[in-house]
DNA sequence: AATGAATGAGAGTTCATTCAT
DNA sequence: GATGAATGAACTCTCATTCAT
């Protein structure tokens, strides 16, 4: 527990300065990479002084865990409700992809901060392997895909989304290019060629709209 | 004619400075990441002085500029022997990715220097992108390949490398599933099932000879 | 809106720590001259840390501006005062001579840096030259100088006096050629010899005493 | 003897390499002020390599004291001529005071180091002013002035020369308010005014031809 | 003599972190 | 709790100087 007790009456305001800064942070992690991130910097981007800084976390590298903490979270909890109301494994895995390339636009932000988050944090990338690792186990117990269970294909899917928004933040591809990488993900995962654009089509819907 | 007559000097010297400098520079940025490196540091590590440092690089960012300039034309060299040597183009790639893998076991400190640049230098991202888009354009020529020309099909192959590149460097994988990513590959690009395995094992043995 | 309602804060100990850093600046700059300033030396001098410094001044450079403007100040407001309280111009201009060579004596430190950056800051220079200038516009308006209006009278009054003042700071002379001074400036000024004496004389008791 | 007992056969060569690098210090003093000044870019600047501006001069302030000297040197022996081709000390002084404003126009490299040196080093500082002084003293003597002999004067006719000759570098003033510093010049040294124009017309010739 | 690579001290500047208010 | 002044280590870069060739 990183937080302290808050007294009696202020914890409103205290939550709102942590979301501050916690915001702060992933603008300036966008805008400016990992390097960009100073206390300093990003109190003063909150509003705030530099003390408060640390009145909400003990050292910068706290920061950063927390923010992770908030991406990932993020991440899996739009995971697990996609786990709830979209029962095909294969369509789940697109509307995934669809999503995060969607983010690139709607949350440019929070996009990058993920790509960032992914290449610089190892326990990040841990931690979003598993959820593709784990997406994928589902397809392969379905038999919806025909692949070898293994880290090959997790890589093989994770490396081609993350790359595909970097290509997007970096406006170096365009967002019509995503329903392309959607496909060629199912592809490789062994879908049915006949099936893919009818999955991708029904995703592409899904992924725009907000759970 | 301002110039007077220069000795020839000590060119061996200095070259073999300047080499100890960038392999430094290499170690440092596997082993720490792009934050780690510091002049000051490298120039330790190298076993000269803090000023000799801007003897060979007039700023830091111009040392990693060198550093991903090697690494660059590494690969770059590599892949225009391959082009020599493999007409096959559905081989050449499987080679391709084949040899950055194995370099996560043979040079280490490269291939995570490149993972490294991949992410946080977006011009050697841009140059890396283009060989591999080259590669992925001949083979579509060639009719070796189905699959729609564009970005989304790079940012998959370069995507699927660089992170089972990263897999392997960080300990989370084991060469074996190589092949596996080899095999993903060369599915997504659409290069006829029954061939895949054959071009893979050829693919094994090449990548592992030094050229 | 975005900030927070700010604590009062310390103005009280800022404040004594900045005059603590611009006492010691003027006293370096008196005693080693410009290239004796150094963030980390003023600091010292002043019984701070260095990044203390660069709590109250961005650069260097901004603190030499800082440096010059306090004493630009100190110099517009001595003789905004002269100006009121003393009509006839050519005993305002003896006053002002000898209340800088005065300085020499009374206040080394401000007297040496002056005419140090009267010699190496050109704003500052062209600032001090404005002084100058009008005085003797005024001078000639009211008819008490005999004399062409131009730059060569403003070089030829301001050149007489910082010289005079870096003899005076190396010891070269003694503040009794002050006098002197004062009188060769008035005679270069066209006044009529005869009432140079009782002028000057005047010039010498107003210039020693503190306003 | 700064000079090492130079090989037989190389003491041309050996005093170009002197002479061009002490031209590049006048340049870079000149350009740069005194700050600006490295043996590095001396060197560079006078086409050789590092180590050879050490050949020659043991310091970095040595060769500002071999700077000081050749123009110091330069400004004696100009000094010593006129003293024999011109026998009126009123003359004289203003031919001397005409002769350093023309140089800011046909030598602005000297000219500036001759007003950095004047403000930066006490040694040459001093060694003008006695040129000044002795040049006053012979007036003084000859009853061409009507003038207390003392430092005041010495003080009031260099700091004039040289503040107008700041002025002239800076570009504030033109050549032409060069005779008016003349003038007052000699109004200062009680020369009789119906002489002054008479005389600083003779000498604008005179300072205008080269010796 | 000239060369130029190497050295290391020092200057400017940033920033994580502490702490008195 | 919030504030922001102070701290000092670390970093980038420059430069006087040395010395092997």
């Amino acid at each position: 527990m990183t937080t302290v007790q808050p007294t009696i009456g202020y914890p409103r305001k205290r939550e709102r300065t942590r979301r501050r800064l916690l915001r702060a942070g992933l603008t300036s992690l966008a805008d400016r990479g990992p390097a960009g991130i100073s206390a300093g910097g990003i109190a003063t981007a909150a509003g705030v002084a530099t003390g408060t800084f640390y009145n909400h976390f003990p050292t910068v590298d706290d920061f950063f865990d927390a923010i992770a903490n908030q991406v990932g979270q993020g991440v899996e909890i739009g995971q697990a409700t996609l786990t709830e109301i979209e029962h095909d494994p294969a369509t789940r895995v697109a509307i995934g992809v669809l999503q995060l390339l969607h983010m690139a636009d709607t949350d440019p932000a929070s996009a990058s901060a993920f790509v960032t988050l992914a290449a610089a944090r190892p326990d990040f990338r841990a931690r979003v392997r598993t959820i593709v690792s784990d997406a994928i186990a589902d397809g392969v117990e379905a038999r919806r895909f025909d692949i070898e269970v293994g880290s090959a294909s997790t890589d093989v899917v994770l490396g081609s989304t993350l790359q595909s928004m970097r290509s997007l933040i970096l406006g170096e591809t365009t967002h019509a290019e995503a329903a392309g990488v959607a496909r060629l993900v199912l592809r490789l995962l062994g879908v049915e060629p006949q099936e893919i654009d009818a999955i991708v089509n029904q995703a592409m819907t899904a992924a725009a709209t907000p759970i």
